[in-house]
DNA sequence: CTGAAAGCGCTAACAG
DNA sequence: CTGTTAGCGCTTTCAG
């Protein structure tokens, strides 16, 4: 790997010169850029990377930290939203580090340790589930930092959120115009916005309606496969004729258990899921869910992370991002 | 954030002996370490790791590149193996810049160019679908490179792949015994490995059991749902008792017809899929597969790199992981 | 046992 | 229009 000393040489001009035809950051005469040019091409010169960044302070790299639990192979919903965000990043020119907290606050913390000494330009990340976490000091002033799905209590920075309770009011309120009345809540662990949001929108949607809130059909758990069989058996047992199933992982739970137990959807329990992936499609009956926008949230934090890092002061800002009812044959 | 400088200020000793004692890499006297380390924490030091990379050349970061296509959010093979790999670094000490190729030769052109210039100690990568590229000289001497799940002919690097052939040998043998002899093939595009090696597969087996090739069973298409969906189509009109289906996409694709069709399964039709996630065990019946150790890939993949990154010379390295048919209610 | 200082490759004053 | 040079923060050789 050749350095800007050998292409200045090779070119018969200075370092400083060399450097300012890369970036265009001065004038430099036609003739000499030519001769430039042709050092470099000769010696194929790759600017370094790292030199440029030690000096210049700016790495064109941003961190993202996902909460992703080891042995939950499905829920991909932060994949997908990471997915998005490369593609929005290496459109601008910038490089994604990745990192999985695996849902665990000491995880996140190391990670958010080592972005610290690390020169990334921003970070975008989905914290970890639970409360009273003091965020506001963990990050070096040195890079702004975007929050996305979840917004801890203690966190009054930029956010990008889904409007989870909205989503769920109109999807309970789609079973309760379908004639239900006993309608059961599954979620995964509360304490987060996002499951405490969809609680109350299932709440608000069942007052608005004049339906009785029931603790007994409401039952939290770790989002996983089994715990969305157990809770839906346990719900099944309690009579009730629908269920709103807070998350992906849990639908897929209980969606087996109804198939073990032939139990008919929608006919004898109706239900309507979270996320939209294509299998969804093919369970029979296909699946009514809430349908996340992964993507345009990968898109409003890159675009908001960006405005941040090219100097804008602007105060905390929060975007909402809707969820889309999309209803097929299990309501 | 302060420096070393700083630190060596801060405790009354130089420079030198703020790193090594950071690097335990030579002997400091304890009483010495003992300031260093009142400083460093007076200060919140954390070494800038950059400059670090700048010095030594190393910078604990390894790249990744999959090919992912935009519109296919299905697919969540590669990202399990990101996962994957993203987990073993970590444990290493080591982080991952990932980048999405886009099946496009382009993009993965120019992804290995910023690495070129960019100290990556390590490179995993699978590389987009077309044969004929010139891997060889596309990377820079500086850092070693792995590729996973699909070897170009012109790469003579380290590789780790899946026993493709191997595993749906054994899936089509599997239909074979339970008496199909019309079996058809629904394959992604041909002409990578993996898809290549599937076609093998299913044709040793049929030639092993001595039953005949009928090319008109063979159907071969972009792995998209859609695609999986028409093709079954046309299987099924051709007569077919049974489909073996060569990745996780298309096999959505077959189901969703076959279930919006009636046709039963596996009375009618049995099929075998690619890849095991957990809807294919919910969706009636549940469905027969191949199963990828997408894990297992990472971690090798991150193995034999770091053996590299070590120092390791030997000559190349070709590790074949065996899928394993799993049998459920689909045949 | 420790310090001085060179230098990794680059950018950007400052000086013509 | 271009060159000289300091210095980003660190590692490491050489010299005590």
């Amino acid at each position: 790997m050749s350095s800007i000393k050998e292409v200045a040489k090779e070119a018969n001009v200075s370092t400083a010169t060399v450097s300012h035809v890369l970036n265009e950051t001065r004038y430099v005469a036609e003739e000499t850029k030519m001769k430039v040019y042709a050092a470099m091409q000769r010696l194929n010169y790759q600017p370094n990377r790292v030199a440029r960044s030690l000096r210049s302070r700016k790495s064109y790299t941003i961190g993202l930290i996902v909460p992703l639990v080891a042995d939950d192979t499905s829920n991909f919903f932060f994949m997908s939203i990471a997915n998005s965000i490369e593609k929005y990043l290496k459109e601008k020119g910038y490089n994604l580090i990745l990192s999985n907290s695996d849902e665990q606050f000491e995880t996140e913390r190391e990670q958010v340790e080592v972005f610290n000494a690390q020169f990334i330009d921003g970070l975008i990340m989905a914290p970890v589930n639970g409360a009273g976490k003091n965020y506001e000091d963990a990050f070096s002033e040195d890079y702004p930092v975007v929050f996305i799905d979840r917004k801890p209590k203690s966190w009054g920075g930029d956010t990008v959120l889904v409007n989870n309770y909205q989503a769920t009011f109109e999807a309970v309120s789609a079973l309760v115009a379908k004639g239900h009345e006993q309608i059961g809540l599954i979620s995964g662990t509360l304490g987060i916005t996002t499951s405490n949001d969809r609680l109350e929108g299932y709440k608000a949607a069942l007052m608005h309606h004049h339906l009785s809130i029931n603790n007994e059909l409401i039952r939290e758990a770790p989002a996983t496969l089994n715990d969305g069989y157990r809770l839906t058996a346990e719900l099944y047992n309690k009579g009730v004729t629908a269920i709103f199933i807070a998350n992906n992982v849990m639908t897929m739970g209980a969606v087996s258990y109804l198939q073990e137990h032939r139990v008919p959807i929608p006919d004898q329990i109706a239900i309507i899921g979270y996320d939209d992936y294509d299998w969804m499609r093919i369970v029979s009956p296909p699946l009514s869910v809430v349908r996340q926008p992964a993507h345009e949230i990968g898109k409003a934090a890159v675009n908001q992370l960006l405005k941040r890092i090219h100097g804008d002061q602007a105060s905390a800002y929060e975007e909402w991002l809707e969820a889309e009812l999309v209803i097929r044959g299990s309501i």
